[in-house]
DNA sequence: AATCTGATTATGTCTATACATATTTAGAAT
DNA sequence: ATTCTAAATATGTATAGACATAATCAGATT
C-alpha cells in the first residue's frame, strides 16, 4: 500500500531531480493519483505538504507549480530562558534587579544566571493597559518571562537579534569586557487587543543562536 | 457547515481560555466529531495542525495532551544574499575576492554588496568529494552562494548566529572600525552523501536576524 | 512479585464519493 | 474589440467506512 509520506518523498525526488523543472505545472492530483495508484486524497496531503514546506504553490484551478527558488525555511523555537539554561545541564537562577511603574508602563530587570554565572540581563516593559494582573504580579520567585508564558497567551509578535556592544549596564551584570560583542535579543508580543510587552534581552558573550534546516 | 478550521479555532479557544488544563487530556477525536457536529477525520485534521504548531502532544492509544508550556516557534527563511538585498530595495552585486585548491576543498572569499557598499563577507569552504563539479564553476558572474542554491539541493544542515569583533580581514573588506561588533552566520549543509558546503558570513554593522512569531 | 499475552483503545492513514470554491477559458452578446 | 456569462477544471474540504499501528491495560501464568 502507498502512503502519502511516499508519495511526498516521490515528488520531492522530481523536485531535486529537476524532472519537474522551476516554475512549471506538475500533473493534477488525479493524474498523479492513478500513475502512483493511490486515492486522491493521498496526493493531495502529499503536495499540500510539499506546499507548507515551501516546495510547492499550489491554486485553484490554476494548478501546482514548482516554487522557483526553494526558500528552505528553518524553524527555532521562542527561547524561554529557564529552558534554554537547563538544556545545558545547568541550574537556572535569576534576580530582580529593578521593578518601576511608570503611567500604564511596568519596567522591569532581571538578570538571568546558569550556575551561577550571569547569563543575559533583560530589560522589559510590560504594558498594563493590555495585561493589568501584571501589577500585583511578584516577579522574585517566577521570572516575568515565565510569568508571562504562563498568563499571557499571545497571538503574535517579532523577534529581532543584534549583534551590539555592551553598554555599561550589560557590563556591570554580565562582567564582560567593556564594549564586548554581544548578541541582543530584541522581542515584542502581541495579543488580539495589543502589545503585551516588549524587551531586550543582551546574552553573555559565547552564546549562539541555532537553527537546523 | 462546520470546517477543520473552525474545530481548530474552538479548539485553541479551550486551550487559551484553560478549559483544557495544560498537561491534561483532552476529549478523544470520536467524542469532539460527535460533539462538535462533524466527522473524525475533520476533528483530526484540526487537532493535528494544533499539534504541527506545539499546542498538543499526540500520541497513539494514550491520546491527545495540551503541551505544558506551549513553545512558540519562530520561522525564518535560510538567507540567499542576492532576495536579501534586493527586498531591501537596493542593487545586489558580489566580488570574488579568492579561490584557491587545498585539496579535497575548494575555499573561496566573496564580498557581498548593496547599492555598491560592503553588506557582508563570505568564507566559504566547498567539499569538492561530495560536489566536484563545484571545480569548474565560474562564481565571478554567480556567486558561489547562488550556484550552490541551484546546483546542490541539501538535505539538511545547521545554522548559527554569534556576535563577534570584526577581524582584520573583516574590518578591510566591510570597512567597519575595528573590533566592532559583528554579527556572523556560521552554516553547514549536507547532501545524503555527506557535507557539501562550510561557511562563515561576516554581516556590516546594523544587520539583524528577524523572525516571525 | 514479575512476566507474558491478548484485548482494548486512540490516533494514523487510505479510500471512494461528493460537493465547494477559485480561476480560467470559451463562447455569446454588446 | 469589449464585456458579460456560462462551462470547465484543479484544488479544497467533508464524510463514512475500513484497517493499521502503537500504547495501555487486565488477566493469566510463571
Amino acid at each position: 500500500m502507498i502512503g502519502w509520506q511516499d508519495v511526498q518523498a516521490e515528488a520531492l525526488r522530481r523536485i531535486q531531480s529537476r524532472a519537474w523543472v522551476p516554475g512549471g505545472l506538475i500533473p493534477n492530483e488525479a493524474e498523479l493519483a492513478t500513475e502512483l495508484g493511490c486515492a486522491r486524497a493521498t496526493v493531495n496531503r502529499a503536495l499540500r505538504a510539499l506546499a507548507e514546506d515551501g516546495w510547492l504553490e499550489r491554486r485553484r484551478r490554476a494548478g501546482t507549480r514548482v516554487t522557483l527558488s526553494p526558500q528552505r525555511r528553518a524553524q527555532m523555537s521562542v527561547p524561554v530562558l529557564r529552558q534554554e539554561v537547563e538544556g545545558l545541564g545547568k541550574t537556572y537562577a535569576h534576580h530582580l534587579l529593578s521593578r518601576e511603574v511608570k503611567g500604564a508602563r511596568l519596567l522591569i530587570q532581571t538578570l538571568h544566571l546558569a550556575d551561577g554565572a550571569p547569563y543575559a540581563v533583560e530589560d522589559r516593559e510590560i504594558n498594563l493597559t493590555t495585561l493589568p494582573a501584571a501589577q500585583n504580579a511578584d516577579f522574585t520567585e517566577l521570572s516575568a518571562n515565565e510569568w508571562l508564558v504562563q498568563n499571557a497567551p499571545f497571538d503574535h509578535g517579532t523577534m529581532e537579534y543584534l549583534a551590539e556592544a555592551a553598554k555599561d549596564f550589560e557590563v556591570q551584570h554580565l562582567g564582560c569586557a567593556a564594549s564586548a560583542p554581544l548578541m541582543i535579543l530584541r522581542r515584542e508580543t502581541f495579543s488580539d487587543t495589543g502589545l503585551i510587552t516588549s524587551l531586550r534581552m543582551a546574552y553573555a558573550p559565547g552564546r549562539a543562536v541555532r537553527l537546523n534546516i
